[in-house]
DNA sequence: AAATCGTATTGATGTGGATCAAAGGGCTCC
DNA sequence: GGAGCCCTTTGATCCACATCAATACGATTT
């Protein structure tokens, strides 16, 4: 037989008010009135499959998403079949900033697990953010992060050596597990060693033979997708240490 | 003997009501009486000499700018002296957008020729936007353009070929240059080779070979920074016909 | 008009990562 | 719980771009 459960009770244990990603998320920084009236903007909840779309490049711009649970991967594509990662986002990021510009989306965002997103209409959101200033300015950080983290992957890209790349990569996803009470030293991948080379613009043996450098080095244990970090101050010494 | 002309007068001039950049800029989308309310909260012009810096990295963020003069680029400089160019911005375009998501400066901004600004105080216009919709929506419409062309940029960094990404680049400037009511097929380059190949993640001596290529195959003229395009198709088929 | 200095071009050589190739290991899906 | 497939690792070779080096050009200064 099935539940009689009132809808209304899923629903409030998933709004923003109780969301336990809420110090990550859009919601940083509001009071409890104000979180409130963010919760009744969040319309709904959508769960990605892994490997599916949230959206697609060209798909009409009409919400920004936030992750719930799980996490993602972006990416643009050429007409030439040339693909190259753009992001992985984890929970409490947000999704479709980029189809703002041209109302449609610019990219595609696949999950990388089996994932949940809030949908935050993109037109409400600014209403409301129209009217308090603190969810107007911290949406303006989120936005800004973005920048300020695409221009470090374009020095990543620009001017470091597959091992720095792949170093500060395994340093940055360190930090983000931390910042979501997870061990800073031992995590699970959810990307294959393709993606990561496409994030990083090296081939996918390229990130294998890194990997497996750091191994004999001892500064990780790696067995497959499962890291652990062993000498973190060693990789950072990977990425200072340039002998230009 | 000195002008008495009385300082308003220039500054009338200057109103981004009366500035022919305002189609590409912040005042975009706003009707006249709108883009009076945004001339208020223009405090101020700066101009800025060659070379020098309009920001640098760390500074606290308390504006943006609007380019009304001149050309700039930024650019992100590592411990280890290794720096990045991260973008060449051009007349009506905005600058200061990183330093929203910290409350400072994450790059250097760094003056190409002569140039002039227009100073954005940013909690005031975060106050003008909450009251009006239109300049809200351009401002958002700016920031999400400035993460999209760094998707392009990692695209370009990450899977391009050398002669991919010069094509791309002189596309690009190519297009800036015609929205901008000058020549699409005939300009000139305010940055040196070193700052292209700081942009495009290659070496000065690549981008003069590139440049070389390009003029042997009557792709362009090339004279010094003086470039014209003789071939523009030719130019985008580089870029397209990619034989993986 | 000569001197200077930053910028650009071109050539010769070196190398990091790509490419090609093959085999082993672990998921996923019946 | 087994079959198949995708993912990963590792080795051998190749190549695009970096590096090193020398010269030439152009703008600015004197």
């Amino acid at each position: 037989m099935k539940s009689v459960v009132p809808v209304t009770v899923v629903e409030i244990k998933t709004a923003c008010s109780q969301c336990n990603l809420r110090e990550l998320c859009l919601p940083f920084g509001l009071d409890p009135g104000e979180v409130n009236q963010l919760d009744e903007l969040v319309g709904s909840r959508r769960k990605i499959k892994r490997q599916q779309h949230l959206y697609r490049s060209g798909d009409p711009f009409e919400a920004i998403y936030a992750i719930r649970a799980g996490s993602f991967k972006t990416d643009v594509i050429l007409e030439d079949g040339r693909d190259q990662v753009t992001g992985f986002q984890m929970t409490g990021e947000v999704l479709g900033l980029d189809g703002i510009s041209s109302e449609e989306h610019s990219c595609n965002a696949i999950a990388l697990e089996d994932s949940e997103v809030c949908v935050i209409p993109f037109g409400r959101l600014e209403e409301l953010s129209r009217q308090v200033e603190s969810l107007q300015h911290q949406f303006h950080k989120i936005m800004s992060r973005e920048i300020v983290r695409d221009h470090g992957v374009m020095m990543l890209l620009g001017s470091m050596r597959a091992e720095e790349r792949l170093a500060a990569f395994l340093l940055n996803m360190s930090q983000r597990f931390t910042v979501r009470g997870f061990s800073p030293s031992e995590f699970h991948l959810r990307m294959t060693r393709d993606e990561i080379g496409s994030y990083l613009g090296l081939k996918l043996e390229t990130v294998s033979r890194a990997f497996s450098r750091f191994q004999e080095e001892g500064l990780v244990a790696v067995q497959q997708k499962h890291i652990r970090i062993l000498d973190t101050p060693g990789l950072k010494r990977i990425l200072n240490h340039h002998t230009a």
